[in-house]
DNA sequence: TACGGAGTCAATAATTTATGCTCTTTACTT
DNA sequence: AAGTAAAGAGCATAAATTATTGACTCCGTA
């Protein structure tokens, strides 16, 4: 994987040495074969082991392994940019916007990606599982209730029963009637709403499953989860910055979707229940 | 140039010892990752210094200089797609699942922007854009509703005024109230629903602008739009088709909406908003 | 045979990278 | 609110890698 989208992906959870490293490298990267480690640290007004640790912190054996990687990458993604170029030219240019928010998209998705290992998609679709006998709470506000609100009603078709709400004090009273292997999915981009930690925190006193999905920044909603869904999504301009949020994060539910749907009695359940809405708008 | 092809034109003319160097490096190329000076020199049963010599010699400042060339030349060789089936073969199968979905989502993006021409887009901008003296009005039911409601937040952000309904009746109740240039965007995947054609066409009496969401196939709904947006997305497994519907979709919407942000003032607005929400969490 | 040039290597100098330790800050707990 | 654990950053220094030097060898030639 791109050494570039996964500084990226691993920006927001940074120090601020390190984040001033990661602009440097995702801005210079072209310019990174006449660094040294020393050069590197000078140019930033920091200390060389600080680059040191950023290389292994990042997974590389070392400073050295790291410039070597991004010198590769940048070597494919040169090779890659002329071939889109070469694509662009038979496009309008209007088109160029839309084309230009679907790579961003693309690359948000990737980093997203390399933050949630399979095991822990699959650890969501398994409690997701284990909880059909009870009940799925989903709970977000604003933007993210649009996710919670989706993702209930994918869950539905399935046959799995939800219980999605978009009010704290409501989802407050649910709380109550939480039991055992109950999960709770709670949306919050930033993770720091009060009444949502708070409602997460009463829910694990029950006993119940906690799945934050968020932001890839530390956070109080994710240091109180039993398993967390995180999403990396990064652009200067604001107005983009929450598309890519959400496509990335979409995706990451389709997954958890799609997972479910190997399983062939809620296929089956699923199957039956489209037809039955198509019915219902004939007659 | 390419320091391998350099290698080779001039493997002809050098000593023993570096020939040995050149045919090594033509045939490891890959694995000089892993090689310092040292390594390789024992690999050759040659000393050290020779391989930094024969660094210089070729015009590279020395070792680290020609291993770093040398593994661009082999990353853009590799041209990308030796890198990915590479990453394959390490993939979770949930991973494979998620990478084949984006793929698949990727396609849908692609039909769907072919269907719906700039001017159309730009249309959809422009109307609304228009409407901002009055109202922009917004309904779909099921998983239409979500689309309907997502865009409806988003342009409330922008500082247009909207209303969203997910209720039949009380659109209905609405329309009344409906004035020239005000826009009706109806979301609908097959475009068949009764209510909903009934409303817009009454929305068109009152001289609305009725813009139509739909899939890309003959519909009643469609057929009575000012401007409609269509949408292309098709899986044999029905588990899958709704969420390239939705992708494309979204897709769609984002573009309208970047259109829209273009407009300064509004972006202010959007700004604005997104501070004030901002704040409205941290104390 | 003596000389010169090219090439190699061992030794070592110079540079670059990695690590241990300390101090500071941050965040969490009681 | 104070204490404490954890994390981060920098300094000093150890370790490693790389570059250079100088001596030796092997040829070909005068």
């Amino acid at each position: 994987m791109s050494p570039l989208v996964k500084i990226r992906s691993e920006r927001d959870q940074m120090s601020a040495v390190e984040r001033r490293i990661a602009d440097f490298l995702l801005d210079n990267a072209q310019l990174l074969r006449d660094y040294s480690s020393q050069q590197l640290a000078n140019a930033l007004g920091i200390s060389q082991s600080s680059v040191v640790k950023f290389s292994q912190k990042l997974g590389f054996k070392g400073y050295p392994d790291l410039k070597f990687s991004i010198g590769e990458a940048v070597a494919r993604a040169d090779n890659g940019d002329d071939a889109q170029l070469a694509a662009h030219g038979t496009q309008h240019a209007s088109d160029a916007l839309a084309d230009q928010l679907w790579r961003r998209k693309s690359e948000a998705e990737q980093a997203t990606r390399l933050l949630n290992p399979a095991d822990t998609v699959a650890g969501v679709a398994n409690a997701i599982r284990a909880a059909s006998h009870g009940k799925v709470f989903l709970i977000g506000f604003g933007e993210d209730d649009i996710h919670a609100r989706g993702f209930a009603m994918k869950l539905a078709l399935l046959g799995i029963p939800t219980v999605h709400n978009f009010d704290a004090a409501r989802m407050a009273a649910n709380v109550a009637t939480v039991a055992r292997d109950d999960v709770l999915m709670v949306f919050s981009e930033h993770g720091r709403h009060p009444a949502l930690c708070k409602i997460g925190r009463w829910f694990r006193e029950q006993h119940g499953r906690l799945v934050s999905i968020t932001r890839h920044t530390p956070n109080p909603l994710r240091a109180l989860a039993d398993i967390t869904l995180v999403v990396s999504a990064h652009d200067e301009a604001a107005e983009l910055e929450p598309l890519l949020y959400q496509s990335a994060l979409q995706h990451l539910l389709d997954g958890v979707y799609l997972l479910l749907c190997e399983d062939p009695e809620r296929r089956d359940c699923l199957h039956a229940n489209l037809e039955r809405i198509q019915t219902m708008l004939e007659p």
